[in-house]
DNA sequence: TGCAATCAGTTTCCGAGGAAACTATCATGA
DNA sequence: TCATGATAGTTTCCTCGGAAACTGATTGCA
């Protein structure tokens, strides 16, 4: 019955761990893409816009989990730096496009290099079991929990 | 040679699920903890404060891996919260201990509790294997490039 | 000594994202 | 048809942390 005396510690808690690598892997991914003219954030819409349908905001807001008003400054930034375009729907005037424009499109390749680079400068050293077995977690991870989350806004 | 047409794509990176799941994880907590009045970082310093002897704030920017900026401004709200004090050290006058006050002390093993189960709320359901073995990879990860980093400020 | 380099901490500026209020559009039904 | 409510996006306000310039104290060395 001690439990009461027992004040767990920062190192006991996945989460602390979680939140301390994802810092570190995103900082260095963040210096290799700013190179770029771009953020993480706008890497990953603008990887979400590649394929050839594009996306709305609120899609986009969805399929990556943050909010919308997020969204709409990330896709205002990218549209500033003339690699999205935004154009209104015409069965909804309510919703609109997002599209990659050429600039935007021929980014994507570079930037997915880099994300493989820094992938593997972070992970490549672990064995193939492992890091399969970390990918499979934590994709089940996000999964399971952003299902039965709020709504994310 | 495909090289070239073969964009990966978000899903295939770690770090990708990692920022995902880390930002989850983290929101969750800070759910928690705000009811207590404090942000997920003010708990980390908290925490790591709650040894008797306390800590200077270089020497929580090193252990925590953050910026010494961050962690000035961290403890300037702690003060501004009646959690922690500030005191010159009296051996080198560049230098301050940082101690909890009783509130602050008080106030860390409700925190840790919540910080159990927000772990036990996203990680209870993995097999014990599968929980020791991400805590293991994540701990080793942290360690690797935590060292090769360059200095964090 | 005394000047330069270093070191601890602070501050300023900036970008980023969440929450929530707000606008415009569309759907529903009384 | 018109009021009500839902929906898509935007904007405002806020907090947060990093980068880098800055202050004051200390060390080292000429």
């Amino acid at each position: 019955m001690a439990a009461k005396r027992e004040v767990s510690g920062l190192e006991a808690h996945l989460g602390y761990w979680l939140r301390r690598v994802s810092n570190q892997v995103s900082h260095a991914f963040r210096l290799k893409v700013e190179a770029c003219g771009v953020s993480v954030s706008e890497w990953v819409v603008l990887r979400e816009l590649y394929r050839p349908e594009g996306a709305s905001p609120g899609a986009l807001a969805q399929s990556l989990g943050m909010t919308k008003g997020a969204v709409s400054k990330l896709v205002g930034r990218l549209e500033d730096k003339g690699l999205a375009t935004r154009s209104p729907s015409e069965v909804d005037r309510r919703q609109q496009a997002v599209a990659l424009t050429a600039n935007g499109r021929a980014l994507v390749p570079r930037l997915a290099h880099l994300a493989d680079a820094n992938d593997e400068e972070f992970f490549g050293h672990l064995p193939r079991p492992v890091r399969d077995e970390l990918m499979r977690v934590l994709r089940e991870l996000a999964r399971t929990h952003h299902l039965d989350s709020a709504p994310i806004d």
